[in-house]
DNA sequence: ATTTTTTTGTTGCATTTACAACAATATTAT
DNA sequence: ATAATATTGTTGTAAATGCAACAAAAAAAT
C-alpha cells in the first residue's frame, strides 16, 4: 500500500506543473500561486503560518512572499501590537489575479474528479483530510530536527 | 471541493520534505530518492519514461540521474539495438540503499494511514488511482504546449 | 525581575528545477 | 527511398528551494 503515497506524489507534481505553466500568463513564477491564493483567502496571515499551511520551508516562503511584494501582488503591514510580525494582504493587483487562480483550480479539480460520483469525491476528501492531519504532525516533528525510528 | 487538490499538495510536500531530510543520511540530495527507488524497481528503464512516471520535467530527471550516476548509485548502459536510448540500472551501492528507502516509505505510509481501516485505505488507493489517471492525461496535454480552456 | 526558550523574520550559500534551444537517432508518412 | 515528425538526450541560463546561521522581539520559566 505504499503506492498511496506515490499516487499522491504523482498527482501533486502534475498539478503543480500545470499550474506553474498556466500562471506564467499572470507573471507568476514557479510556486507563487500557492502563496497568493492563500493570502487572498486569509488576509492578515503571517508568513510563518503561511509556510506551515503550505508545508514548505520558512525561508522558501519568505522569499516567495518577498517576490510577490516586489511584483506588487501582496503587501506586508506591521502589526500594531506585535513589533515582530508582518501581516500579509493582497493588493488590488493580487485581488484581480485571484479569480483566475480560483477558476484554474476549480477546473483542475473537475478534471481530477471526472468519473467519480459526488459521494466518491466526498469520501476521497474526508480520507485525504485524515491522512493530511496524520502527516502534518510527522512533518513538524521531523522539521524540528527530531529523528523517526523505523 | 477544490480542497481535495490542496490536501494532496500539502500531503505531498510534507512527505517529500520528510524524505529529503531523512535521506541525507545516505548522501542523497533533494529529490534523488524518487529516481533511485524507481530505477531499482524497474531496471532498464530509460530516463524519458522515468520522468513521465514521476511527473517531472525531462531535463530535471536528466540532471538528477546524472548526479546519481556520478555518486555511484546508478549506471547507464547503452542499448544494443537502439543507439539513442540509455538504460538505467542500480549499482551495488544503489541496491544497498534500497531497503532503507523502502522501509522509510513503508513507515511514512503506515503513519499516513493511521486510524484508517484496511477497507478505507483500499478505497483511498483506488480513488487516488483514478484521479491520477485523469490528471496525467491533463499533464501531458499541458506539458506538450497545449492550452486548456476554462 | 531576569533568564531561558520560542517565535518570527532575514541573508549567504549550494543545490535542484525547469524552460529554451539544440543535436542525433528512430519512427512515420508520403 | 526520402522527407517530415517524434523521441531521447544534452547544455545554458534563470529561478526557486532549503539548510545554516544570525538577529530581534515575545512568551514562558525560574
Amino acid at each position: 500500500m505504499t503506492d498511496i503515497l506515490r499516487e499522491v506524489g504523482m498527482i501533486a507534481r502534475a498539478l503543480d506543473s500545470i499550474s506553474n505553466i498556466e500562471f506564467k500568463e499572470l507573471d507568476l513564477t514557479k510556486g507563487q500561486y500557492l502563496y497568493l491564493v492563500r493570502i487572498c483567502e486569509n488576509p492578515g496571515i503571517i508568513q510563518e503560518k503561511l509556510a506551515e499551511m503550505i508545508k514548505v520551508d520558512r525561508t522558501t516562503a519568505a522569499r516567495a512572499i518577498q517576490k510577490l511584494e516586489i511584483s506588487g501582488f501582496v503587501e506586508k503591514k506591521d502589526d500594531e501590537k506585535n513589533k515582530k510580525i508582518k501581516r500579509l494582504f493582497s493588493t488590488e493587483k493580487g485581488k484581480q489575479a485571484y479569480p483566475f487562480l480560483k477558476r484554474e483550480g476549480d477546473y483542475s479539480n473537475s478534471v481530477a474528479l471526472a468519473g467519480l460520483s459526488e459521494e466518491e469525491s466526498e469520501t476521497l476528501f474526508h480520507l485525504l483530510h485524515r491522512v493530511r492531519k496524520n502527516i502534518e504532525i510527522e512533518w513538524e516533528f521531523v522539521k524540528k530536527g527530531n529523528k523517526r525510528d523505523y
